[in-house]
DNA sequence: CGGGGGGAACTC
DNA sequence: GAGTTCCCCCCG
């Protein structure tokens, strides 16, 4: 079958310096003086103002703001705790597909990503929701998706997903939010230009760049707060590659996104840097291959299959630690009787 | 964990 | 016949 053709469609544009922002700002605080003792205010609203569909929506476990632009969210937010961190909900089950609650006029769809290049990138992680059913499928709501590089989205990102994970052992309360950018670059010319890729026929933006802040606090100390802020390129990322490499300071990530974070945060001077009272390590390769192969055996429905994934393992020069090998030599007795069951049946 | 794809079965 | 859904396969 020959290759469909693919539309690539582009956006670019300039960054205009600080100084008209400044004047625009004044401008906004002058008409608001002006028209708070003026009758006229409600003539202009006399048949509504523009709605950009940026308010807040509430899921069971995340809540987000969405572009109506992009196709995609502006920010994802959502709380981790160890407990809630458990269940058996299987994203087998779930299925992307657009928000109900957004207006199809604005949606993305399935087709836009299909063939694209860039694969279906959560923000509230699927992994994060496996105590509702429920939960975990509103997190494949279109609305909670970005167009992804594929090694980030199952590398670096996921790693980056974990860890968050793992945050809940050592706090009692991790809020994230997570989030696309489109960060502008330096021409040759010296112009700062934004510019990112459109996929589909609905134009959904590809970011350049994903963020994610992490605010963690513990029961037994509830005035300490530690904050993170990570930027990273929606590209492969190596293992060799810190996790600290990528993180900025919130302000600055407030520049680039026009979002401020925890705004009820008190005291924001006094937040920690999550990096000095955590690690920030990632998986190494190791440990990440150990797990995904843990993962893989798990759901191997075959001995071949089970087979395979050890002897690729080996091949890749990773040994087995006690937990992998014990869950190899239970799924393999497993499998061995199932199919024993299926050969005696037979008419 | 994070993502794909194809095909069978089903519906209209 | 086209579209949808589910199941099972695969990959890093």
């Amino acid at each position: 079958m020959a290759p469909s053709v693919i539309s690539v469609r582009f956006v670019c544009g300039f960054v205009l310096g600080a100084t008209s922002g400044v004047a625009a700002l004044k401008l906004y605080l002058y008409e608001e003086q002006k028209t708070d003792s003026d009758s006229s205010a409600r003539l202009i609203e006399r048949f509504g103002l523009p709605q950009s569909g940026a308010e807040t929506r509430f899921y069971v476990n995340h809540a987000l703001s969405y572009d109506q632009t992009r196709r995609t969210p502006r920010w994802v937010a959502e709380h981790l705790s160890a407990q809630g961190l458990l269940g058996h909900a299987d994203r087998k089950h779930c299925r992307f597909r657009p928000d109900p609650g957004v207006p199809e006029l604005f949606t993305a769809r399935n087709e836009d990503y299909l063939r694209s290049g860039w694969s279906r990138g959560h923000m509230a992680p699927a992994g994060d929701n496996k105590s509702s059913e429920r939960a975990m499928a509103e997190t494949f709501y279109l609305s909670n998706i970005v167009p992804q590089n594929y090694e980030n989205n199952a590398g670096f990102w996921n790693r980056l997903e974990m860890y968050c994970r793992d945050l809940t052992q050592s706090f009692s309360h991790v809020w994230i939010v997570s989030g696309p950018l489109l960060l502008p670059r330096t021409l040759e010319n010296g112009s700062r230009t934004v510019c990112y890729q459109l996929i589909g026929k609905d134009d959904v933006a590809v970011p350049t760049h994903l963020y994610k802040v992490i605010l963690a606090q513990n029961d037994s100390s509830p005035d300490s707060l530690a904050l993170g802020a990570f930027v990273v390129p929606n590209a492969p990322i190596g293992f060799e590659r810190p996790l600290t490499e990528f993180q900025v300071s919130l302000s600055d990530l407030e520049r680039m996104s026009g979002l401020t974070f925890f705004p009820a945060v008190e005291r924001r001077e006094r937040l920690k840097n999550l990096c000095d009272v955590d690690s920030c390590q990632l998986m190494d390769l190791e440990r990440f291959t150990l797990y995904i192969s843990g993962r893989k055996v798990a759901s191997a429905r075959t001995l071949a299959r089970l087979e395979k994934i050890m002897t690729e393992l080996k091949d890749a020069g990773v040994t087995p630690d006690h937990y992998l090998s014990n869950l190899y030599l239970e799924k393999k007795r497993e499998l061995e009787e199932k199919e024993e069951r299926e050969k005696k049946p037979e008419p």
